[in-house]
RNA sequence: UACCCGGUGGUGUAAUCGGCAACACAUCUGGUUUUGGUCCAGACAUUCGAGGUUCGAGUCCUCGCCGGGUAGCCA
């Protein structure tokens, strides 16, 4: 990486922090960094934010990331999402430490970690049920009290904490209490539970343990055994971070550094599991890889690149406040990736038949096409041309408003790659609906100038109306219509969801015709269909019919000029 | 109403420990163009408020105001 001598470095608070410890010696310079999802649902965009960071910036300081899951809660947790967490993150392009990680591979060391706290005097077996506990805890503005089990002899509480592992308990009669401060003003501090009984079946220790660690008791000190330096999380943990020093501090084990950022939001989508789980389960969309969900599986179907992805993490940056990032600037990324990789073709949403009336029957002519003009070495493709041809709906008009420069009666464009076409008529049905146009085309103008070197203001594409296999094309929008789909309407009724936010029109499905090419490309291929936007090739195509998933349109400025004009009527 | 964290354009981030508020997206103007795409050029903020320190404050201090987090045996 060479940046020119004029480049401002442009730090973030972690990497200046990070800047700092390395500058310092501490941890040895070494950077090791770790992402530590549970694996209770797939991974979404927010996920790939905190994955970009985590491992991004362990390579940026020479160092390592490791992955590990944090599988202490056997009843939310599965190795159906151990594998998805698994596959996104390498299809996301990043490598993992060595082996995959679990906390629960720590959980002697954590056992035994306990039982040093409890003999030292730093926690306790107490048995207040999970309401005792609360009340006990006292309030956010009135301090805890000290439970009857706290002063407790050691001796006691290790051996009722060996008779926890043994299974000699129901669920939820005791817990191991770290002894801090019941007074706190941080709650945390307020004699959090680290362990608790919970007989449930673990999806990779089985029925080996009853008593499972808290996250609190469980997350710094995997971070310790591991050797990791700074251990990054979100936001919500800032209140814990006195927690994680101070059980660090009391078992006098390696003592990483905890730093919080934010989380990623963004408009016109939700980053809850709990709500994707409903559009899911609800019917409302195909599954979690459904190319409107956020999540890293459906925005590789939906056609999104890993680099456009790392692109877009990239430029949302880190702080320290939550803030909604606009959904136009992840449609940005991939526009911008796709815009210089994706191979051009031919496609119509929307035919409008077109006669060109005095080009030969029957006849088939090759015209030769760019395939991709920010690309010269993509090459060229012959595209069949004939006297019937398919365009755009759109592009043609009765009554042209101001500054349309596609087809009207008497005017002439081009039609991309072949020729000179003037409207010479329209064609109506009995109700008036407009079935085809027709035109003449000047035989000189083949490829798209002509001799005398003429201009034309529009160049619309097209396809063959005999020669072009058909498509099965899904138009995708976003997923809500509005910018915050959690916030509610003043005049909501009662019953008000979000789902009263979800975007009708998030997806259409039509048949289209194609240019020939179109017809056999391989599940994945990203492609642009000229005028209109990114598509790639879905997992349902057939050898007989492909099936494009609209990834999204091309900027359309002739769009919003209209709509502009529209609104000043 | 306890404690913690935070407020920089429409949006998201910068500003090298006090020195001309920068970049991207969005929006608007114009130019190029065989995609109304891409590309190029230009426009768009006196940094939540009030004081204070200073030759000089987005940066430091004080007091407000506003927002977020925290009372799971979830993570």
């Amino acid at each position: 990486m060479t940046e020119s001598d004029d480049t401002k470095p442009r730090r973030n608070f972690i990497q200046q922090a990070i800047d700092e410890d390395v500058a310092a010696g501490k941890y040895g310079g070494q950077v090791h960094m770790r992402f530590p999802p549970e694996p209770n649902g797939y991974p979404h965009i927010g996920h790939a934010k905190a994955i970009c960071v985590n491992f991004g910036l362990a390579k940026e300081f020479g160092g390592a990331c490791n992955l590990r899951f944090d599988d202490t809660n056997p009843v939310k947790e599965e190795t159906e999402y151990v594998d998805a967490i698994r596959d996104d993150i390498s299809w996301l392009g990043f490598e993992w430490h060595e082996e995959i990680l679990y906390a629960s591979d720590y959980f002697d060391q954590l056992y035994q970690f306990a039982v040093k706290l409890i003999t030292d005097g730093n926690a306790y077996v107490c048995e207040l049920s999970p309401e005792e506990t609360r009340e006990y805890r006292g309030t956010l503005t009135e301090p805890g009290r000290n439970g009857p089990y706290r002063d407790r002899p050691v001796e006691e509480s290790l051996d009722l904490f060996a008779r926890m592992k043994a299974g000699e308990f129901e669920n939820g009669s005791k817990t191991v209490r770290a002894k801090i401060d019941m007074a706190s003003p941080n709650l945390n501090m307020r004699d959090p539970v680290m362990y608790r009984v919970l007989n449930a079946n673990h999806h990779r220790t089985g029925d080996a343990w009853c008593i499972y660690p808290m996250y609190d008791f469980a997350h710094g000190q995997s971070d310790s055994i591991e050797g990791i330096t700074h251990s990054l999380c979100s936001l919500e943990f800032e209140n814990h971070r006195p927690l994680y020093d101070w059980f660090c501090e009391k078992l006098e084990i390696h003592h990483p550094r905890q730093i919080e950022f934010a989380r990623l939001n963004m408009t016109n989508t939700i980053t809850s599991k709990r709500k994707l789980r409903e559009l899911v389960e609800s019917g409302r969309l195909s599954g979690w890889d459904d190319p409107r969900m956020p999540t890293l599986r459906g925005l590789r179907r939906r056609g999104y690149t890993p680099a456009s992805i790392r692109s877009f993490c990239d430029t949302v940056g880190l702080a320290k406040y939550n803030s909604t990032v606009d959904i136009t600037l992840l449609e940005n990324a991939i526009r911008d990736d796709l815009n210089k990789t994706a191979p051009r073709y031919m496609a119509v949403l929307r035919p409008l038949k077109m006669v060109i009336t005095n080009y030969p029957e029957d006849q088939v002519e090759m015209v030769s096409a760019v395939n991709n003009p920010e690309d010269p070495d993509a090459g060229r493709r012959d595209v069949p041309f004939t006297r019937e041809v398919f365009i755009e709906q759109d592009d043609f008009r009765e009554e042209a408003p101001r500054k349309f420069f596609r087809l009207t009666v008497g005017k002439e464009v081009r039609l991309r790659y072949a020729y000179y076409v003037t409207c010479t008529a329209v064609v109506k049905d009995d109700a008036g609906e407009i079935t085809e146009v027709h035109c003449s085309y000047d035989p000189e103008s083949r490829g798209g100038k002509t001799p005398d070197g003429r201009k034309v203001k529009g160049t619309i594409h097209w396809v063959s109306a005999t020669e072009s296999p058909r498509a099965e094309v899904r138009l995708y929008d976003r997923l809500f219509s509005t910018d915050n789909p959690e916030s509610k309407p003043a005049d909501a009724a009662e019953d008000w969801t979000l789902l009263e936010n979800l975007n009708p029109d998030s997806l259409e499905v039509i048949e289209a015709p194609t240019e020939p090419a179109l017809a056999q490309l391989p599940v994945g291929t990203q492609v642009q269909f000229e005028r209109l936007g990114y598509f790639c090739v879905d997992p349902d195509s057939t050898p007989d019919r492909p099936v494009f998933n609209r990834t999204v349109t091309l900027r359309d400025s002739w769009a919003r000029m209209e709509k502009q004009m529209a609104q000043k009527k």
